[in-house]
DNA sequence: AACCGCGACAACCGCTCGTTC
DNA sequence: CGAACGAGCGGTTGTCGCGGT
């Protein structure tokens, strides 16, 4: 059985909100509240318009309090390290910049963010791939859909920059490597992973569990091959990281997908591409600088490199907070999800 | 002046999740 | 326990304005 529609299609408006049913709507709010009732609220209000059409309305333009307006460069660098950390999490980023929606902001990332921070690389040279927009939260991912695992939470320890169960912990890194995949040992460039992943995983999801040996990474996607060649969706392969300072993978598998948390991209002049966390505490407190120090293209001295150093981003996070950071926590939730706590 | 392309932003759509019955 | 329903979320689309040709 169908789900009912939310309302009667043909008697709602669409399109552009006019100043009076804006006016409508924001009397009866402030009047009424929104009764916990958004279907029956547009009838109630005098408006013909669907309940979901009003809330948003409500949420994004009409409400109390609404910064509208260019963004400044804090609430930049706070998206952006949101974003890196926690993917198009939309609303939990919006709960971070007082005033803003979460609509405000992903229409301000997919506008003007995404291309300062790479807009720099010519169409040309990107790859399919680098699109700035896979999850980093897949790295912190304690499950995933094929792979259940323990549901211990990952904490994200801002002092000093690691993530970790109760058990282990990590640290952020830079991954570079190779687009032209030769075997899959990795070498280690002081406490950098480098990773040489086939080129034709790439685009490949990845999930990443928390491993008795380390973090286990797992390609995801229905292009593995399996010996019965009827793999769809199952793990396939994954390579064990022994540890941030020594990364060990597992000889025995030669296909390696890409990183698909929220990396950020380069192609060097070599032909290798780097994948910039910007978490990143190893290389000095700013994760961006390699990049934009780099002659790659993507970043250069004379273009707004956002300096996402974990403790001014830790820094303005707290004052744009009410509480108090030391730990972000993400907890596996029930569908795959992670929750934010903070 | 007309047309076109592009960027910005508002709004819609479809899905998932939580709650209620 | 499961179906139904509403709320919320993220991705996508539509519309409008502006600048260039």
């Amino acid at each position: 059985m169908g789900r009912a529609p939310c309302c009667d299609k043909a008697n709602v408006k669409k399109g552009p909100w006019s100043p009076e049913e804006d006016a409508k709507l924001k009397e009866y709010i402030q009047q009424h509240g929104t009764g916990g009732n958004w279907i029956a609220l547009p009838q109630k209000a005098g408006l013909k318009r669907c309940g979901k059409s009003c809330r948003l309305r409500w949420l994004n333009y009409l409400r109390p309090n609404i910064k509208h307006g260019e963004f400044s460069d804090d609430e930049d660098r706070i998206i952006c390290t949101l974003f890196a950390s926690i993917g198009s999490r939309w609303s939990i980023i919006a709960s971070q910049l007082p005033g803003r929606t979460d609509n405000d902001i992903k229409n301000y990332w997919n506008t003007k963010l995404k291309k300062k921070l790479f807009g720099m690389v010519p169409q040309s040279q990107r790859k399919p791939h680098q699109i700035p927009h896979a999850s980093f939260s897949s790295v912190l991912q304690s499950s995933s859909p094929s792979s259940p695992s323990p549901s211990s939470p990952l904490l994200y320890n801002c002092s000093n920059n690691t993530y970790h169960t109760p058990a282990r912990s990590f640290s952020c890194f830079e991954a570079s490597y190779s687009s032209s995949f030769s075997n899959s040992s990795a070498s280690c460039v002081n406490a950098a992973s480098v990773l040489q992943p086939q080129e034709s995983l790439l685009g490949q999801i990845q999930h990443y569990q928390l491993h008795d040996n380390g973090v286990q990474m797992f390609g995801g996607e229905a292009s593995c091959s399996s010996s019965d060649g009827s793999c769809s969706n199952q793990i396939c392969h994954n390579k064990e990281l022994e540890n941030s300072n020594g990364t060990v993978y597992d000889g025995d598998h030669q296909q390696f997908g890409m990183y698909s948390y929220n990396n950020f991209y380069s192609d060097a002049a070599d032909g290798s591409q780097k994948l910039m966390m910007a978490l990143n505490g190893d290389h000095g407190t700013d994760g961006w600088s390699d990049h934009h120090k780099s002659s790659n293209g993507l970043l250069d001295e004379t273009e707004t490199p956002l300096d996402y150093g974990i403790e001014g981003i830790k820094q303005l996070i707290s004052t744009t907070s009410t509480s108090s950071c030391n730990s972000f926590i993400f907890y596996e939730s029930k569908a795959d999800e992670n929750l934010l706590y903070y």
